[in-house]
DNA sequence: CGTTCGATTGACAATGATCAACCCTTGTGG
DNA sequence: CCACAAGGGTTGATCATTGTCAATCGAACG
């Protein structure tokens, strides 16, 4: 198993012995690199093994009643498919957005691992367990926000999930996301996307220029959006 | 642990053995009664144990931004609190919606078993992995779809989940749900909802009386909702 | 240099929210 | 037994947030 964050954050949850941690860093991967757009894994599709996101980001999405609609983003240390060990077939496209390396680690050896030490289904479940809570946030988002606080809202856990990874440092990053890629995971038009962050602009709360975002009042923006980062642990 | 939907549902994903099985069976477990509305669990709690929906229905509730709303409705068999073994605070409210029995295992004994039964650890996680399925719907649904065929996929959805535990038949179901259940579950107003219904029973796709309803023309219905049962199995 | 993609803008339409009643049923206390 | 209150459902009128359509602009790229 890949990635120094995937693991530290099982070791954040669950706490794991020697022969754990050993067992899993030799589990062996397959490394691709993915070009921007690039689908991973296609809807319907029943992958062989499971995908780790190294570097970049991907997003979960389909078509539903003609819009596409994204369900979740990925930074790196997660595993979109993990849930494959469990139901098969896979519902959604994942693709990659912006550049991406991602590693693949075979359910067939995942599975004896896991066997071999149960510690580590344990901990794998903890990562099932953060990955439902953020789809909860995602459905109050939604289902409760107006636009700004639901953008805001949106902006702020990418923030929070980056700066654990060490992709972003006081509220300045590095995102390859569209104005389009917002709009599909907020549920709103692009033009309505468009003219919400010329409002986070106008009212100073962030600065977002090519693909650098900078949340400028951390504090203020996370009040507007109601944003509490306790579900991300 | 209680409930035979629920063993039967771990069965389904994941194969137990009979020792496994025994174990989970005679679990202990403390019953409770809940009155409609009652909360079993406040947002901010750290539950000492699961609990474990025997008969009615609770909701998984929080305010935000001054509306309350529903991220999740929970059928007999479902253990709505079964992250809290991974993340010790809940930061939603339970609430009963309709009078309802609930059964808890404490947290410790649950823990004892799953060391010694491993694959019950396993079968468990898949319970996380069909719930995560079910909230990324509700994303979906909430981000991409009109109130008519959002109000439909959430009627299927129940209706799919009920019949799985014996509860609906043909269509038909017992339901404690007000509209400003539904409302607050499908991010509209009272008033909308209300007004949706009314559609839907105009065109003779639903009947609603009471607490009885009947999805009337199922494949019409499931496919003005874009609905696909898979992701509950 | 033309093409494409993403961002931006304006005009207009529409879905759904809000407000304010009103009705009906049910339950309760005098 | 009746009066009243409360909760849920229903309706109409009006408001507004957000979507749609269409066009423009600028940067990147072959």
């Amino acid at each position: 198993m890949p990635h120094q964050h995937l693991i530290k954050r099982l070791l954040a949850v669950s706490s794991l012995s020697e022969a754990e941690q050993r067992a899993l860093v030799r589990l062996p991967y397959a490394v691709r690199n993915l070009a921007d757009g690039e689908t991973v894994v296609h809807q319907g599709e029943r992958p062989r093994g499971c995908t780790v996101l190294m570097r970049g980001f991907l997003s979960r999405q389909r078509v539903i009643s003609e819009r596409n609609q994204i369900s979740a983003f990925y930074v790196p240390g997660d595993v979109p498919d993990l849930h494959c060990l469990h139901l098969p077939t896979m519902d959604h496209d994942l693709c990659s957005t912006g550049p991406s390396i991602i590693a693949s680690v075979s359910h067939g050896e995942l599975r004896q691992v896991l066997r071999d030490f149960p510690g580590l289904t344990y901990a794998l479940w903890g990562e099932t367990v953060v990955q439902a809570a953020i789809y909860r946030e995602w459905v109050e988002n939604l289902g409760a926000r107006a636009a700004l606080p639901r953008v805001a809202h949106l902006l702020c856990e990418l923030s929070t999930r980056l700066q654990k990874v060490g992709m972003a440092e006081n509220g300045k990053m590095l995102l390859p996301f569209t104005q389009a890629d917002l709009a599909d995971a907020c549920g709103l038009s692009t033009v309505h996307i468009n003219r919400t962050i010329q409002e986070l602009r106008r009212r100073r709360l962030i600065d977002w220029q090519g693909q650098t975002l900078e949340l400028l009042q951390r504090a203020e923006l996370e009040f507007i959006a109601e944003f509490d980062e306790e579900y991300l642990h």
